[in-house]
DNA sequence: CGACGCTTTGACACAACTCAACAACCGTGG
DNA sequence: CCACGGTTGTTGAGTTGTGTCAAAGCGTCG
Protein backbone atom coordinates (compact mmCIF):
# COMPACT_ATOMS: atom_id res chain seq x y z
CA UNK A 1 0.00 0.00 0.00
CA UNK A 2 2.52 2.73 1.70
CA UNK A 3 5.76 2.44 -1.18
CA UNK A 4 8.29 3.77 1.16
CA UNK A 5 7.40 4.96 4.78
CA UNK A 6 3.64 4.77 5.84
CA UNK A 7 1.30 8.03 6.28
CA UNK A 8 0.97 6.91 10.15
CA UNK A 9 5.03 6.94 10.10
CA UNK A 10 5.30 10.16 8.51
CA UNK A 11 3.08 11.66 10.95
CA UNK A 12 4.33 10.38 13.29
CA UNK A 13 7.79 11.62 13.06
CA UNK A 14 6.27 14.88 13.41
CA UNK A 15 6.71 14.46 17.08
CA UNK A 16 10.26 13.22 17.23
CA UNK A 17 12.87 10.66 15.54
CA UNK A 18 11.39 7.02 15.50
CA UNK A 19 14.46 4.29 16.02
CA UNK A 20 14.66 1.25 13.33
CA UNK A 21 12.88 -0.92 15.45
CA UNK A 22 10.09 1.33 15.51
CA UNK A 23 9.28 2.08 12.15
CA UNK A 24 9.56 -2.01 11.75
CA UNK A 25 7.24 -2.20 14.74
CA UNK A 26 4.55 0.22 12.74
CA UNK A 27 5.28 -1.00 9.49
CA UNK A 28 4.53 -5.08 11.45
CA UNK A 29 0.97 -3.13 12.44
CA UNK A 30 0.32 -2.27 9.38
CA UNK A 31 0.95 -5.44 7.31
CA UNK A 32 -2.27 -6.89 7.78
CA UNK A 33 -4.88 -5.06 5.55
CA UNK A 34 -8.49 -5.20 4.87
CA UNK A 35 -10.25 -3.48 1.96
CA UNK A 36 -13.34 -2.09 2.82
CA UNK A 37 -16.47 -1.26 0.81
CA UNK A 38 -17.86 2.10 0.42
CA UNK A 39 -20.75 2.40 3.14
CA UNK A 40 -19.26 -0.08 5.34
CA UNK A 41 -19.57 0.20 9.12
CA UNK A 42 -16.85 -0.68 10.97
CA UNK A 43 -17.63 0.26 14.70
CA UNK A 44 -21.16 1.02 15.83
CA UNK A 45 -22.43 3.21 18.35
CA UNK A 46 -23.49 0.73 21.21
CA UNK A 47 -21.29 -1.94 19.95
CA UNK A 48 -18.97 -3.53 22.65
CA UNK A 49 -16.17 -3.86 19.81
CA UNK A 50 -12.31 -4.18 20.89
CA UNK A 51 -10.60 -3.70 17.62
CA UNK A 52 -9.15 -0.51 16.44
CA UNK A 53 -8.37 0.89 13.28
CA UNK A 54 -5.11 2.51 11.44
CA UNK A 55 -6.59 4.34 8.18
CA UNK A 56 -4.64 3.11 5.22
CA UNK A 57 -5.92 4.29 2.06
CA UNK A 58 -9.60 6.15 1.69
CA UNK A 59 -12.05 8.42 3.61
CA UNK A 60 -14.64 7.47 5.99
CA UNK A 61 -16.42 9.57 8.84
CA UNK A 62 -16.88 8.42 12.71
CA UNK A 63 -20.04 10.25 14.27
CA UNK A 64 -22.77 9.73 16.76
CA UNK A 65 -26.68 8.90 15.90
CA UNK A 66 -28.87 11.05 17.86
CA UNK A 67 -32.55 9.54 18.85
CA UNK A 68 -34.49 11.72 16.20
CA UNK A 69 -32.64 10.29 13.46
CA UNK A 70 -30.13 12.99 13.15
CA UNK A 71 -26.65 12.44 13.10
CA UNK A 72 -23.40 14.81 13.77
CA UNK A 73 -20.18 13.61 12.29
CA UNK A 74 -16.91 14.07 14.71
CA UNK A 75 -14.45 13.74 12.11
CA UNK A 76 -13.17 12.36 8.94
CA UNK A 77 -10.20 10.37 9.89
CA UNK A 78 -7.67 10.48 6.82
CA UNK A 79 -5.14 7.90 6.12
CA UNK A 80 -2.44 7.37 9.01
CA UNK A 81 -5.38 8.12 11.21
CA UNK A 82 -6.15 5.92 14.14
CA UNK A 83 -9.85 5.52 14.96
CA UNK A 84 -11.67 3.60 17.63
CA UNK A 85 -8.97 3.33 20.25
CA UNK A 86 -11.76 5.26 22.35
CA UNK A 87 -14.12 2.45 21.78
CA UNK A 88 -11.13 -0.05 23.17
CA UNK A 89 -11.29 1.43 26.52
CA UNK A 90 -14.74 2.31 27.09
CA UNK A 91 -16.51 -1.07 26.72
CA UNK A 92 -19.33 -0.33 24.30
CA UNK A 93 -18.25 2.29 21.54
CA UNK A 94 -20.00 6.04 21.79
CA UNK A 95 -19.49 6.28 18.11
CA UNK A 96 -20.31 4.61 14.83
CA UNK A 97 -17.39 4.94 11.93
CA UNK A 98 -18.36 3.70 7.91
CA UNK A 99 -16.23 4.29 4.90
CA UNK A 100 -17.10 7.23 2.92
CA UNK A 101 -15.51 5.55 0.17
CA UNK A 102 -13.45 2.33 -0.56
CA UNK A 103 -10.71 1.87 2.34
CA UNK A 104 -7.76 -0.13 3.56
CA UNK A 105 -7.27 -0.29 7.14
CA UNK A 106 -5.09 -2.03 9.25
CA UNK A 107 -6.96 -3.68 12.49
CA UNK A 108 -5.14 -3.87 15.59
CA UNK A 109 -6.45 -5.82 18.78
CA UNK A 110 -6.69 -4.25 22.43
CA UNK A 111 -4.10 -6.84 23.81
CA UNK A 112 -1.38 -6.48 20.32
CA UNK A 113 -2.24 -2.63 21.69
CA UNK A 114 -1.40 -3.06 25.22
CA UNK A 115 2.06 -5.35 24.02
CA UNK A 116 3.28 -2.42 21.84
CA UNK A 117 2.79 0.46 24.30
CA UNK A 118 5.12 -1.91 26.38
CA UNK A 119 7.56 -2.80 24.09
CA UNK A 120 8.59 0.61 22.69
CA UNK A 121 7.26 3.26 25.76
CA UNK A 122 8.49 5.90 23.48
CA UNK A 123 6.11 5.12 20.88
CA UNK A 124 2.84 5.19 23.00
CA UNK A 125 3.90 8.29 23.73
CA UNK A 126 3.82 9.19 20.03
CA UNK A 127 0.78 7.55 19.32
CA UNK A 128 -0.56 9.39 22.95
CA UNK A 129 0.50 12.61 21.07
CA UNK A 130 -1.22 11.62 17.61
CA UNK A 131 -4.28 11.20 19.78
CA UNK A 132 -4.11 14.66 22.03
CA UNK A 133 -3.67 16.57 18.50
CA UNK A 134 -6.83 14.93 17.15
CA UNK A 135 -8.49 15.54 20.13
CA UNK A 136 -7.07 19.10 19.64
CA UNK A 137 -9.10 19.00 16.35
CA UNK A 138 -12.36 18.08 17.86
CA UNK A 139 -12.13 20.59 20.31
CA UNK A 140 -11.49 23.37 17.57
CA UNK A 141 -14.43 21.63 15.80
CA UNK A 142 -16.56 22.07 18.55
CA UNK A 143 -15.49 25.97 18.87
CA UNK A 144 -16.63 26.03 15.67
CA UNK A 145 -20.19 24.71 15.55
CA UNK A 146 -20.47 26.81 19.04
CA UNK A 147 -19.26 30.27 18.31
CA UNK A 148 -18.76 30.69 14.09
CA UNK A 149 -20.81 31.31 12.05
CA UNK A 150 -21.69 28.95 9.02
CA UNK A 151 -19.41 30.75 6.44
CA UNK A 152 -16.76 30.88 9.11
CA UNK A 153 -17.13 27.52 10.09
CA UNK A 154 -17.08 26.49 6.72
CA UNK A 155 -13.70 27.51 5.78
CA UNK A 156 -12.17 26.85 8.89
CA UNK A 157 -13.18 23.19 8.13
CA UNK A 158 -11.28 23.35 4.90
CA UNK A 159 -8.33 25.11 5.59
CA UNK A 160 -7.65 22.14 8.82
CA UNK A 161 -8.43 19.44 6.57
CA UNK A 162 -6.02 21.22 3.56
CA UNK A 163 -3.54 20.95 6.76
CA UNK A 164 -4.33 17.69 7.75
CA UNK A 165 -4.02 16.35 4.18
CA UNK A 166 -1.07 18.12 3.85
CA UNK A 167 0.92 16.49 6.59
CA UNK A 168 0.50 13.58 5.04
CA UNK A 169 1.00 14.36 1.56
CA UNK A 170 -2.20 14.12 0.20
CA UNK A 171 -2.60 17.96 -0.38
CA UNK A 172 -0.56 20.94 -1.81
CA UNK A 173 -0.86 24.03 -1.15
CA UNK A 174 -4.28 25.24 -3.58
CA UNK A 175 -5.73 22.17 -3.72
CA UNK A 176 -6.82 18.64 -2.94
CA UNK A 177 -9.47 15.95 -3.52
CA UNK A 178 -12.33 15.79 -1.42
CA UNK A 179 -14.99 13.13 -1.88
CA UNK A 180 -17.42 14.25 0.51
CA UNK A 181 -21.18 15.31 -0.37
CA UNK A 182 -23.04 18.11 0.62
CA UNK A 183 -24.82 16.04 2.76
CA UNK A 184 -21.66 14.86 4.33
CA UNK A 185 -20.24 18.32 4.78
CA UNK A 186 -23.67 19.46 6.67
CA UNK A 187 -23.70 16.69 9.16
CA UNK A 188 -20.35 17.58 9.93
CA UNK A 189 -20.88 20.99 10.42
CA UNK A 190 -24.12 21.32 12.11
CA UNK A 191 -25.71 22.89 9.24
CA UNK A 192 -28.62 21.46 6.81
CA UNK A 193 -27.15 20.39 3.21
CA UNK A 194 -29.35 23.14 1.54
CA UNK A 195 -27.32 25.86 3.63
CA UNK A 196 -23.88 24.28 3.12
CA UNK A 197 -24.64 24.87 -0.98
CA UNK A 198 -25.60 28.37 -0.26
CA UNK A 199 -22.36 29.24 1.38
CA UNK A 200 -20.41 27.56 -1.19
CA UNK A 201 -22.03 29.67 -3.60
CA UNK A 202 -20.74 32.22 -1.07
CA UNK A 203 -17.27 31.30 -1.03
CA UNK A 204 -17.12 30.70 -5.10
CA UNK A 205 -18.24 33.77 -5.35
CA UNK A 206 -16.11 35.38 -3.28
CA UNK A 207 -13.47 34.03 -5.01
CA UNK A 208 -11.79 32.66 -1.59
CA UNK A 209 -12.52 28.51 -2.78
CA UNK A 210 -14.08 26.28 -5.03
CA UNK A 211 -15.47 22.68 -4.27
CA UNK A 212 -16.03 21.53 -7.53
CA UNK A 213 -16.91 17.83 -8.58
CA UNK A 214 -15.32 16.42 -5.18
CA UNK A 215 -11.98 19.15 -5.60
CA UNK A 216 -11.52 21.58 -3.26
CA UNK A 217 -9.51 24.81 -4.86
CA UNK A 218 -8.14 27.32 -2.47
CA UNK A 219 -7.85 30.57 -4.20
CA UNK A 220 -7.17 32.84 -1.57
CA UNK A 221 -5.60 31.19 1.52
CA UNK A 222 -5.11 34.70 3.34
CA UNK A 223 -8.30 36.03 3.14
CA UNK A 224 -9.90 32.69 3.49
CA UNK A 225 -8.01 32.28 6.92
CA UNK A 226 -8.46 36.24 7.69
CA UNK A 227 -12.35 35.35 7.21
CA UNK A 228 -12.46 32.35 9.04
CA UNK A 229 -10.72 33.19 12.43
CA UNK A 230 -8.21 30.52 11.25
CA UNK A 231 -4.88 29.97 13.64
CA UNK A 232 -2.49 27.78 12.38
CA UNK A 233 -2.61 24.29 14.84
CA UNK A 234 0.06 24.54 16.84
CA UNK A 235 2.20 21.24 18.37
CA UNK A 236 2.28 20.22 14.76
CA UNK A 237 5.46 20.16 12.83
CA UNK A 238 7.20 21.70 15.70
CA UNK A 239 10.41 19.86 16.10
CA UNK A 240 11.34 18.31 19.76
CA UNK A 241 13.90 20.23 20.84
CA UNK A 242 16.06 17.35 22.11
CA UNK A 243 16.61 13.66 21.56
CA UNK B 1 -8.82 17.88 52.08
CA UNK B 2 -11.08 14.55 50.96
CA UNK B 3 -11.70 12.65 53.95
CA UNK B 4 -11.14 8.43 53.30
CA UNK B 5 -11.31 8.38 49.59
CA UNK B 6 -10.35 11.44 47.11
CA UNK B 7 -13.09 12.01 44.02
CA UNK B 8 -10.40 10.33 41.92
CA UNK B 9 -9.75 7.36 43.97
CA UNK B 10 -13.53 7.46 44.06
CA UNK B 11 -13.63 7.29 40.29
CA UNK B 12 -10.84 5.56 39.40
CA UNK B 13 -13.21 2.47 41.32
CA UNK B 14 -15.45 2.68 38.43
CA UNK B 15 -13.15 1.03 35.91
CA UNK B 16 -11.92 -1.49 38.33
CA UNK B 17 -10.31 -2.56 41.60
CA UNK B 18 -7.10 -0.75 42.93
CA UNK B 19 -4.70 -2.08 45.22
CA UNK B 20 -3.35 -0.55 48.52
CA UNK B 21 -0.09 0.34 46.50
CA UNK B 22 -2.18 2.25 43.84
CA UNK B 23 -4.55 4.08 46.13
CA UNK B 24 -1.19 5.26 48.09
CA UNK B 25 0.57 6.40 45.04
CA UNK B 26 -2.73 8.67 44.09
CA UNK B 27 -2.93 10.24 47.60
CA UNK B 28 0.18 11.17 47.61
CA UNK B 29 -0.12 12.79 44.29
CA UNK B 30 -2.21 14.97 45.81
CA UNK B 31 -0.77 15.22 48.79
CA UNK B 32 0.34 18.77 47.53
CA UNK B 33 -2.63 21.33 47.21
CA UNK B 34 -2.53 24.76 45.73
CA UNK B 35 -5.34 26.90 46.69
CA UNK B 36 -6.73 29.02 43.63
CA UNK B 37 -8.56 32.24 44.00
CA UNK B 38 -12.05 32.30 41.77
CA UNK B 39 -10.96 33.76 38.62
CA UNK B 40 -7.09 32.90 38.68
CA UNK B 41 -6.21 30.83 35.15
CA UNK B 42 -4.23 28.33 35.70
CA UNK B 43 -4.00 27.19 31.42
CA UNK B 44 -3.35 29.68 29.10
CA UNK B 45 -4.02 29.42 25.62
CA UNK B 46 -1.49 29.23 23.47
CA UNK B 47 1.00 29.08 26.54
CA UNK B 48 3.53 26.79 26.98
CA UNK B 49 3.11 25.05 30.09
CA UNK B 50 4.12 21.19 31.34
CA UNK B 51 1.63 20.99 33.70
CA UNK B 52 -1.55 19.30 34.19
CA UNK B 53 -3.69 19.46 37.81
CA UNK B 54 -6.01 17.20 39.73
CA UNK B 55 -8.84 19.41 40.80
CA UNK B 56 -10.04 18.60 44.15
CA UNK B 57 -12.70 21.23 45.05
CA UNK B 58 -14.40 23.78 43.45
CA UNK B 59 -15.53 24.96 39.53
CA UNK B 60 -13.50 25.55 36.70
CA UNK B 61 -14.35 25.87 32.78
CA UNK B 62 -11.94 24.83 30.02
CA UNK B 63 -12.35 27.20 26.91
CA UNK B 64 -11.03 28.35 23.95
CA UNK B 65 -10.83 31.80 23.24
CA UNK B 66 -11.75 33.03 19.38
CA UNK B 67 -10.43 36.32 17.57
CA UNK B 68 -13.43 37.99 17.39
CA UNK B 69 -13.47 37.63 21.24
CA UNK B 70 -16.55 35.06 22.05
CA UNK B 71 -15.62 31.77 23.61
CA UNK B 72 -16.28 28.43 23.56
CA UNK B 73 -16.39 26.54 26.51
CA UNK B 74 -15.31 23.09 26.06
CA UNK B 75 -16.40 21.55 29.88
CA UNK B 76 -16.69 22.38 33.05
CA UNK B 77 -13.87 19.82 35.01
CA UNK B 78 -15.31 18.69 38.59
CA UNK B 79 -13.56 17.43 41.65
CA UNK B 80 -11.73 14.12 40.48
CA UNK B 81 -11.38 15.36 37.15
CA UNK B 82 -7.45 15.58 35.83
CA UNK B 83 -7.30 18.93 33.28
CA UNK B 84 -4.83 19.76 30.90
CA UNK B 85 -2.96 15.99 30.04
CA UNK B 86 -3.41 17.11 26.41
CA UNK B 87 -1.07 20.66 27.13
CA UNK B 88 1.25 18.85 28.73
CA UNK B 89 2.01 16.56 25.20
CA UNK B 90 1.13 19.12 22.78
CA UNK B 91 4.11 21.96 23.67
CA UNK B 92 1.65 25.00 23.44
CA UNK B 93 -1.99 24.83 25.16
CA UNK B 94 -4.37 24.64 23.11
CA UNK B 95 -7.41 25.92 25.52
CA UNK B 96 -7.01 27.96 28.56
CA UNK B 97 -8.72 26.69 32.43
CA UNK B 98 -9.78 29.19 34.90
CA UNK B 99 -11.10 29.00 38.05
CA UNK B 100 -15.16 29.70 38.02
CA UNK B 101 -14.94 29.66 42.46
CA UNK B 102 -12.43 29.04 44.38
CA UNK B 103 -10.72 25.77 43.73
CA UNK B 104 -8.47 23.26 45.14
CA UNK B 105 -5.94 21.65 43.08
CA UNK B 106 -2.56 19.37 42.93
CA UNK B 107 -0.49 20.04 40.33
CA UNK B 108 1.31 16.66 38.84
CA UNK B 109 4.58 17.73 36.19
CA UNK B 110 4.87 15.55 33.58
CA UNK B 111 8.17 13.85 34.57
CA UNK B 112 6.27 12.85 37.53
CA UNK B 113 3.41 11.75 35.40
CA UNK B 114 5.45 9.14 33.07
CA UNK B 115 7.28 7.98 36.27
CA UNK B 116 3.88 7.15 37.79
CA UNK B 117 2.67 5.62 34.42
CA UNK B 118 6.05 3.47 34.71
CA UNK B 119 5.61 2.45 38.40
CA UNK B 120 1.20 1.76 38.18
CA UNK B 121 1.37 0.19 34.71
CA UNK B 122 -2.16 -0.33 35.72
CA UNK B 123 -3.17 2.65 37.31
CA UNK B 124 -1.94 4.52 33.90
CA UNK B 125 -4.75 2.03 31.92
CA UNK B 126 -7.13 3.51 34.36
CA UNK B 127 -6.13 6.84 33.67
CA UNK B 128 -6.07 6.54 30.44
CA UNK B 129 -10.06 5.32 30.69
CA UNK B 130 -11.18 8.18 32.34
CA UNK B 131 -9.27 10.36 29.74
CA UNK B 132 -11.73 8.37 27.15
CA UNK B 133 -14.59 9.13 29.39
CA UNK B 134 -14.18 12.67 29.07
CA UNK B 135 -13.75 12.62 25.56
CA UNK B 136 -16.82 11.40 25.06
CA UNK B 137 -18.63 13.67 27.14
CA UNK B 138 -16.83 16.46 25.19
CA UNK B 139 -18.07 14.53 21.93
CA UNK B 140 -21.47 14.01 23.17
CA UNK B 141 -21.34 18.14 23.25
CA UNK B 142 -20.27 18.36 19.77
CA UNK B 143 -23.53 16.62 18.89
CA UNK B 144 -25.79 18.56 20.87
CA UNK B 145 -24.28 21.81 20.12
CA UNK B 146 -24.33 20.56 16.35
CA UNK B 147 -27.68 18.96 16.05
CA UNK B 148 -30.24 19.38 18.86
CA UNK B 149 -32.04 22.62 19.27
CA UNK B 150 -31.09 24.87 22.70
CA UNK B 151 -33.66 23.36 25.25
CA UNK B 152 -32.82 20.18 24.20
CA UNK B 153 -28.77 20.85 24.22
CA UNK B 154 -29.42 23.02 27.92
CA UNK B 155 -31.93 19.64 28.90
CA UNK B 156 -29.00 17.64 27.68
CA UNK B 157 -26.22 19.45 29.77
CA UNK B 158 -27.63 19.55 32.94
CA UNK B 159 -28.73 15.86 32.45
CA UNK B 160 -25.49 14.72 32.01
CA UNK B 161 -23.97 16.92 34.67
CA UNK B 162 -26.03 15.48 37.08
CA UNK B 163 -24.63 12.14 36.09
CA UNK B 164 -21.52 13.20 36.77
CA UNK B 165 -21.73 15.08 39.78
CA UNK B 166 -23.57 11.77 41.08
CA UNK B 167 -20.27 10.11 40.60
CA UNK B 168 -18.42 12.01 42.91
CA UNK B 169 -20.94 12.25 45.43
CA UNK B 170 -21.93 16.00 44.84
CA UNK B 171 -25.60 15.54 43.47
CA UNK B 172 -28.22 13.17 44.43
CA UNK B 173 -31.02 12.41 41.98
CA UNK B 174 -33.06 15.48 42.39
CA UNK B 175 -30.74 18.40 43.02
CA UNK B 176 -27.27 19.87 43.14
CA UNK B 177 -25.30 22.95 43.72
CA UNK B 178 -24.44 24.68 40.35
CA UNK B 179 -22.39 27.85 40.64
CA UNK B 180 -22.34 29.00 37.16
CA UNK B 181 -24.21 32.11 35.97
CA UNK B 182 -26.32 32.23 32.60
CA UNK B 183 -22.97 33.80 30.92
CA UNK B 184 -21.29 30.93 31.31
CA UNK B 185 -23.82 28.13 30.50
CA UNK B 186 -24.20 30.69 27.54
CA UNK B 187 -20.67 30.19 26.39
CA UNK B 188 -20.86 26.62 26.74
CA UNK B 189 -23.83 26.14 25.22
CA UNK B 190 -23.08 27.91 22.10
CA UNK B 191 -26.52 30.34 22.92
CA UNK B 192 -26.25 33.81 23.83
CA UNK B 193 -26.64 34.40 27.57
CA UNK B 194 -30.21 35.95 26.70
CA UNK B 195 -32.01 32.92 25.04
CA UNK B 196 -30.15 30.81 28.00
CA UNK B 197 -32.37 33.00 30.24
CA UNK B 198 -35.78 31.99 27.62
CA UNK B 199 -34.65 28.05 27.63
CA UNK B 200 -34.72 27.92 31.70
CA UNK B 201 -37.96 29.96 31.66
CA UNK B 202 -39.23 27.48 29.28
CA UNK B 203 -38.21 24.55 31.08
CA UNK B 204 -39.33 26.16 34.45
CA UNK B 205 -42.84 26.49 33.26
CA UNK B 206 -42.68 22.87 32.09
CA UNK B 207 -42.19 21.68 35.27
CA UNK B 208 -39.17 20.11 34.63
CA UNK B 209 -36.00 21.90 35.72
CA UNK B 210 -35.56 24.88 37.50
CA UNK B 211 -32.35 26.46 37.87
CA UNK B 212 -32.45 29.16 40.56
CA UNK B 213 -29.80 30.69 43.29
CA UNK B 214 -27.48 28.39 41.54
CA UNK B 215 -29.19 24.91 42.47
CA UNK B 216 -30.41 22.63 39.90
CA UNK B 217 -33.34 21.02 40.40
CA UNK B 218 -34.73 18.13 38.54
CA UNK B 219 -38.36 17.65 38.95
CA UNK B 220 -39.28 14.99 36.28
CA UNK B 221 -36.29 13.04 35.25
CA UNK B 222 -37.84 10.91 32.96
CA UNK B 223 -39.89 13.80 31.00
CA UNK B 224 -36.34 15.57 31.02
CA UNK B 225 -34.48 12.54 29.29
CA UNK B 226 -37.32 12.32 26.93
CA UNK B 227 -37.02 15.97 25.67
CA UNK B 228 -33.28 15.66 25.83
CA UNK B 229 -33.12 12.54 23.91
CA UNK B 230 -30.24 11.56 26.49
CA UNK B 231 -29.22 8.02 26.91
CA UNK B 232 -27.05 7.04 29.95
CA UNK B 233 -23.44 7.34 29.52
CA UNK B 234 -21.61 3.66 28.46
CA UNK B 235 -18.69 2.58 29.77
CA UNK B 236 -19.18 4.27 33.11
CA UNK B 237 -20.35 1.64 36.23
CA UNK B 238 -19.47 -1.34 34.40
CA UNK B 239 -17.55 -3.51 36.10
CA UNK B 240 -14.97 -5.09 34.44
CA UNK B 241 -15.82 -8.73 34.09
CA UNK B 242 -12.17 -9.81 35.00
CA UNK B 243 -9.66 -8.79 37.33
C1' DC C 1 -24.42 55.94 48.50
C1' DG C 2 -23.31 54.74 43.58
C1' DA C 3 -21.22 51.29 40.58
C1' DC C 4 -21.23 47.03 38.92
C1' DG C 5 -22.59 42.30 37.66
C1' DC C 6 -26.32 39.14 36.95
C1' DT C 7 -31.01 38.30 35.66
C1' DT C 8 -35.29 39.24 33.31
C1' DT C 9 -38.34 40.96 29.73
C1' DG C 10 -39.87 43.07 25.24
C1' DA C 11 -39.34 44.40 20.34
C1' DC C 12 -36.99 43.61 16.32
C1' DA C 13 -33.56 41.67 12.98
C1' DC C 14 -31.38 38.14 10.74
C1' DA C 15 -29.18 33.61 10.02
C1' DA C 16 -30.34 29.27 9.08
C1' DC C 17 -34.08 25.77 8.36
C1' DT C 18 -38.04 23.85 5.75
C1' DC C 19 -40.62 22.98 1.83
C1' DA C 20 -40.94 22.64 -3.02
C1' DA C 21 -39.35 22.19 -7.56
C1' DC C 22 -36.02 21.06 -11.05
C1' DA C 23 -31.64 19.60 -13.37
C1' DA C 24 -27.92 16.48 -13.72
C1' DC C 25 -26.09 12.30 -12.98
C1' DC C 26 -25.80 7.69 -11.98
C1' DG C 27 -26.79 2.30 -12.13
C1' DT C 28 -30.49 -0.92 -13.11
C1' DG C 29 -33.62 -3.47 -15.61
C1' DG C 30 -37.09 -3.90 -19.02
C1' DC D 1 -31.62 1.07 -26.43
C1' DC D 2 -34.29 4.00 -23.48
C1' DA D 3 -37.09 4.39 -19.35
C1' DC D 4 -36.69 4.48 -14.58
C1' DG D 5 -35.91 5.53 -9.66
C1' DG D 6 -32.42 7.16 -6.57
C1' DT D 7 -28.94 10.24 -5.17
C1' DT D 8 -26.76 14.73 -5.40
C1' DG D 9 -26.67 19.48 -6.47
C1' DT D 10 -29.09 24.00 -7.25
C1' DT D 11 -32.31 27.71 -6.55
C1' DG D 12 -36.43 30.34 -4.76
C1' DA D 13 -39.97 31.60 -1.20
C1' DG D 14 -41.54 31.59 3.28
C1' DT D 15 -40.91 30.34 8.22
C1' DT D 16 -38.69 30.09 12.68
C1' DG D 17 -35.22 29.81 16.05
C1' DT D 18 -31.86 32.52 18.00
C1' DG D 19 -29.14 36.80 18.25
C1' DT D 20 -29.06 41.83 19.05
C1' DC D 21 -30.41 45.99 21.20
C1' DA D 22 -32.52 48.40 24.90
C1' DA D 23 -34.20 48.96 29.48
C1' DA D 24 -35.27 47.87 34.07
C1' DG D 25 -34.97 45.19 38.66
C1' DC D 26 -31.96 43.43 42.04
C1' DG D 27 -28.23 41.94 44.67
C1' DT D 28 -23.46 42.85 46.34
C1' DC D 29 -19.54 45.32 47.36
C1' DG D 30 -16.51 48.96 47.76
Amino acid sequence: MSPVTSHLVAKLKLFGPLSEGEVACLTELQSVTIHVARGRELLSQGEKGHVAYILQAGWGCSFKLLEDGGRQIITFPIPGDCVGLRSVLLRTSDHSFTALTDMVVSPVGSSRMLQVFNEFPHLGASILWATSRDEAITVEHLASIGRRTATERTAHFFLELSERLRLVGLANTTEFACPLSQNELADALGLSAIHVNRVLRGLRELQLLTFHEHIVTIHDRAALKALAGYEDIEGGPVLMSNT
